[in-house]
Formats: C-alpha cells, structure tokens, sequence
DNA sequence: TACCTTCTAGTCATTCTGACTATAAGGCGG
DNA sequence: CCGCCTTATAGTCAGAATGACTAGAAGGTA
C-alpha cells in the first residue's frame, strides 16, 4: 500500500502507522584508535521518503507478536543478530516524522557481544558505523541514536550492563574500556579496579589473557543473574 | 465501531490499534494517617470489557496531536487537571491486553501540585485512590500503575522531581514528606536536611510557616529551571 | 640485561553518609 | 505563668566511599 502521495486532508484521515525499530550497540575494534569504540549496524532505504539514506532497522508490528518480539525477529531478519540485551527505548510518535503517512515508531535498544558483533553479516544495505560519528540518517533516526545513547550512559553507570558488550571472559580493563567507550571519558585504572573487586557477580578465574606485551592481566567472569535485571515492566504485558 | 465480537482469525487481520493513557500522582493528605500519601485518579468504565471497573484516563491517540499533547489533552478533559510533570512512561502491546481487539498503549505520567489537585473535579465515575492500596483494575492497569511507582521512587532519588509534587513555598520537612511517601519509608530529618541544604537551587526565604503547634519552619523556594529536566528526547519528536 | 608496558596492591586526604546529641522556638494544658 | 509537648535546626563522630597518587610485579622487546 503506497501511502506516499497522501495529501493533507487524507492523512488526517488515516489512523497513525505502527512500527518497530531497533538500536543495536555493540563494541569493535576501531581501525584508527587503540581502543574498542561503540558501533551500530544501520539498513540503506531502498524506497522513498529518504531513499539512500542509512536507517535503523525496523518494520511494522505483526498482529501476533508482542512488541518486544517484534522487535528481536526484525533485528534477527536485517542483521542476523541475536542480541543479550533487549529493552524498550522510547516511542517516537511527531507529526512530522516521515513526509507521507503519520508514523509512531516504538523503538527498542540492544547490546550484543563481541562474538556475534562479529559473525553480523554485513552487505551492500547494511553495515556498521561509529555511533559517535553518524551522518544524516533517515526520518529522526539521529535523535534516536542520541537518546539511545544517553540511556546507555545512565544504564551503564549503574548497573550489570557492560557485561553484555563482553564475551563471558573478560580482563577488568576490558570492563574499563567498556566504561570508557560508553562514557566518553578515561578512568583511573586503579580506582576502577578497587570499584570492580567490591562488587559482587564478578569472579576472578585462575586463567590469565596471553598473547599481550606486558604483565598477563587475570581474567574474570560474570555470574549476575541476567534475568533478574530490570527490563521494563517485564514481559506481561511488554 | 464495535470490535468486541471479533474472534481470532478477524482479530489477527485488524492493525493494532493505538491508546493513549496517563497515569497521574498527586500528594493528598490522607484522612487514615498524619502524613500526605500518593494517590491517583481513576475513571469507572461503562463499557466492555472490564465494564464497572476502575481504569487509568486514556482515550485513541487522535490523528493531528502529538503523543504528548494527546496524553495532556485527555488528561484534562478526563480529570480537569494540568500536570507540572509530563513524561512518557512506557509502551505497552502485550497481544491479550484488551479480551476484543488488539490495543497497544502509549503511557504517559503526570504528577500535579496540590493545588491542583484539590480543584480536580470528583464525579460518580473519577475518584482518586490511593495509589499502594488499588483493587483489581481494568486491563493490566495494576501492572502499569506499580512501573509508574517504580519510576516515579527511581526519579525522585535523583533529580528535581519532587518539587512537581509541592506548592512554589515548601518547608524542608515536607520535601521530607514527598520523598517518604514515594520511597515508603521513612528518613532522618537532620540528614536530610543536611543533604538539601546542599543542593543548589533551593534557595531561603525569609518566611515562616505559621500555625503549626511548634516552632515554625522556615519557608524556601525551588529555583531550578524546571524546563530544563529530562523528559525523554524532548518534544521534537516524542 | 635494560627498559618498556600494563597489572596490581596500597597509601592518604577529602568527601559522603548514617546515627546520634543538643539546643531553639513555638503551642498547649494546667 | 510554668512545665511539657512537638518539630526545627545545628553540630559531632565514626565509618564508607572516592580521587589522586606511589610503587612493586610480571610479562615482552631491543
């Protein structure tokens, strides 16, 4: 159904358009720093409004999916990704979101870990970009971005959510460069690892990382229930 | 249009469709104690489903106005009420929310000052209710209003938020006040005093509440620009 | 072997927090 | 008017948390 030459008065008519996005986050190596920075997988639009331009996943919601459903098969669809963490984000409903028909867009964010970041097919119409440093994208997909990015930040700084950016062995100063990649700022190795130690669901292996040019950092495990961490208002009714 | 007569195979050809409900805290003094408690208006359904039970305000987003702007609107012709504090809450779309057709709800919550408050119009089918003491409501209401509890306690540790809840003069007592009936329990006056006192843009007055049975507090002002508060990614597109 | 890196443990001063004490300043009952 | 009640308000003190910093450990590399 082409909605695109919809007048004024006929889109007042029409009922707002469902739809379901997604921000997937994840951390990858960057070519040109030595440290992992945050990406996210965007689609190119093969269709007007905003042909060409980079998009965030998404697709309208099937009748029989709940929303969060909805969200994880289009993001599994697109990117072939299967995220450890998926939550709600926000539901963007303007006027003037998309040119043609009135959209509400209830968008979803997700982290996946390093390990199927990189099994993440990427083609001519999907690929990744450093979240800092986008284009124009499509319809509001910037602002989206940005918020998605701010809600990290405030996730991060609390809870057990880094963990889902990193394999199940990790280093603490791969926990710090998570910290560092989402908050933009560098911390104190020591004091980060004093902080680390204290919290619990953190359990030193007996296995140290090889292969590095220094001193084998020791590495740790999670073992936070990950069920347990708030999703929203569970998925009753989600 | 009566969609109540749908059954499953109908049902999963209609689009979703899209509701609009607010759930709304106010502080009120509460005849049972000597404290203020939360409370929140309901309106009785006279329809089906849940017919005779008590509902959040909410109405079908309509095609011109913003989400917010519809959940602002409904809100005042249900309750007659204009919020200081308007945030979106969550978007709910779980497949069996509502026994007929497919509903998927946009929540917004309010929070209104005590003056208006006490103008919001009571009728046979709005009542306020205390908002830790619900009976079984329509839909999954119960569901929405305890996620609207659970941030509304995960805001006021934070920010600014607890000043919506008060008049323009306040003691520091009754800052106290707010904070114990969202948290649920009670804290230590000097410290907390302490604490407020600590924090900018809560200025002094030279004013003194009068006819209090004891030494008279002193009246202060809350200076932060309430505009600047987070309220998700701003009006642009929410 | 000298030197580089990062890992890791620890010190120290400052700030934050919770529990608590004490005085101030009103109203109320006698 | 006086003693007693309540809450307001200031302050103390010990322990926890935080930020800046020092120093040795343990590998690789030249």
């Amino acid at each position: 159904m082409n909605m695109s030459s919809a007048n004024v008065s006929e889109r007042a008519q029409q009922p707002p358009a469902l739809a379901i996005s997604t921000v997937i986050f994840a951390l990858r190596p960057d070519s040109e720093r030595t440290r992992p920075t945050l990406w996210l997988p965007l689609v190119r639009r093969t269709r007007q409004p905003f042909r060409d331009l980079w998009a965030l996943p998404g697709g309208p919601l099937s009748a029989t999916e709940s929303l969060q459903d909805a969200a994880a098969r289009n993001l599994q669809e697109t990117t072939g990704l299967q995220p450890s963490y998926l939550e709600q984000l926000y539901a963007f409903g303007g006027l003037d979101r998309s040119p043609s028909q009135r959209v509400v867009s209830i968008v979803y964010w997700a982290l996946v870990k390093p390990d199927e970041a990189a099994l993440a097919r990427e083609t001519e119409n999907v690929r990744w970009f450093r979240a800092d440093r986008l284009d124009k994208l499509a319809f509001d997909h910037n602002l989206i971005v940005d918020y998605g990015l701010w809600r990290l930040r405030n996730k991060v700084e609390y809870g057990s959510i880094a963990y889902d950016l990193l394999g199940d062995r990790f280093t603490l100063a791969q926990v710090r460069e998570v910290y560092e990649a989402v908050l933009g700022r560098t911390l104190d190795p020591a004091n980060f690892r004093r902080h680390l130690r204290a919290t619990p669901d953190i359990e030193a292996t007996d296995e140290y990382l090889q292969g590095v040019r220094h001193r084998p950092p020791r590495l740790y495990r999670y073992t936070g229930a990950a069920a347990q961490r708030n999703n929203g208002p569970l998925s009753q009714s989600g």
